[in-house]
DNA sequence: CATTCGTGAAGACGAAT
DNA sequence: ATTCGATTTCACGAATG
């Protein structure tokens, strides 16, 4: 399947580009702060090491072609080379005497040097196998993540936290699967943008209890620190499935905040609240919503929808129940 | 007839032991 | 690993319009 020269460089860039522009001066995974190395061209934290932009990444041939006599002679099969792979395949050996290769002693500075590039090369070269293993689990990120909507920055900070299970040994015993997922789920989560469980076991091929326990487990070796959703993050989401107006909408965010105020929330499900205060709007509003279609889209029961709704008029505002 | 509301049993989860 | 308390869900029936 031979691609055409040209057609394929504008067609299907959208997001990517646009969000990198001045993006975190901090490591996302140690808050250190981040160092620009000019030779490769990366951005790289300077207290853990961590790779945090690489290369603009051109997925289109790198020749172009005239004539047809052209094309065919530079046509050629594979991808092009690319920075995502740390040595392009080419690797090395670093020798552990601190000797050139006259056998002279190397100055202090230069040994320094040498150790630095010592550690990083063992590090490599024993990561090849964890580096495959990262492949797939990325593919699998990438591809859930596009079918839920989330952002490439957010497929960014799931693959810091893969690779952090992989680092610390947390992945035997599990399913590569199971870890990406966890590791979106997460993500989504710290990027304000959270997915429910249901809606992250519809695209990936392990079942909700898994996913939790997975998530619970990288969570809690990982100090990953995630705080409760808030359920005024869902409400966009949830609303515009639903096609309900704006205004309903905003009343919903209203009863949410009077509730966090009242610390009526706590303990209860985000997601829960979220649906009942659209529905509790809709009350207000006059929007024909009935409870199982807010069910429905949110998957929560109709029951608890009931039970939640009552408690949010409860501390609003006893006397908005006329309208 | 559709929608809403209430109840009791049952499952799942987090915390504590 | 088990137990306990709170929350959510399921199944059902009743009331309301």
């Amino acid at each position: 399947m031979p691609h055409p020269p040209t057609d394929e460089r504008e067609a299907p860039r959208t997001q990517s580009e646009t969000d990198n522009s001045e993006a975190e001066r901090t490591c996302p995974e140690c808050t250190g702060a981040l160092v620009r190395d000019d030779d490769s061209g990366e951005t790289v934290c300077g207290a853990c090491g961590l790779v945090v932009h690489e290369r603009t990444i051109d997925r289109g041939p790198e020749w172009r072609a005239y004539t047809p006599e052209e094309d065919q002679a530079k046509r050629r099969v594979g991808s092009p080379t690319t920075d995502l792979m740390h040595d392009k395949g080419l690797s090395t050996t670093i020798d552990w005497r601190n000797t050139d290769a006259t056998g002279r002693t190397l100055n202090p500075r230069k040994q320094a040097t040498i150790h630095r590039l010592r550690k990083w090369d063992q590090r490599f070269r024993t990561k090849s196998s964890n580096e495959r293993n990262l492949q797939q689990a990325l593919g699998e990120i990438i591809r859930m993540a596009s079918a839920l909507g989330l952002p490439t920055t957010t497929q960014e900070t799931a693959s810091v936290i893969y690779r952090r299970a992989l680092d610390e040994d947390l992945l035997p015993g599990r399913s590569i699967e199971g870890v990406a997922t966890a590791a979106l789920y997460a993500a989504a989560r710290q990027a304000d943008t959270p997915r429910t469980l249901d809606e992250m076991t519809e695209v990936s091929r392990i079942d909700r209890l898994e996913l939790s326990r997975t998530y619970r487990y990288l969570n809690r070796e990982l100090a990953l620190d995630i705080q409760p959703a808030d359920p005024v993050q869902y409400l966009p989401r949830f609303s515009s499935d639903l096609g309900i107006a704006d205004e309903t909408e905003h009343r919903a965010r209203e009863l949410l905040n009077a509730a966090k105020a009242e610390s009526i929330a706590s303990g209860k499900s985000p997601v829960s609240l979220a649906a009942a205060a659209i529905y509790a709007a809709g009350l207000l509003t006059e929007e024909s919503l009935t409870q199982s279609a807010v069910s429905e889209i949110t998957d929560v029961s109709e029951v608890t929808i009931r039970n939640r709704y009552t408690d949010l008029f409860d501390i609003a505002d006893p006397g908005h129940l006329a309208t």
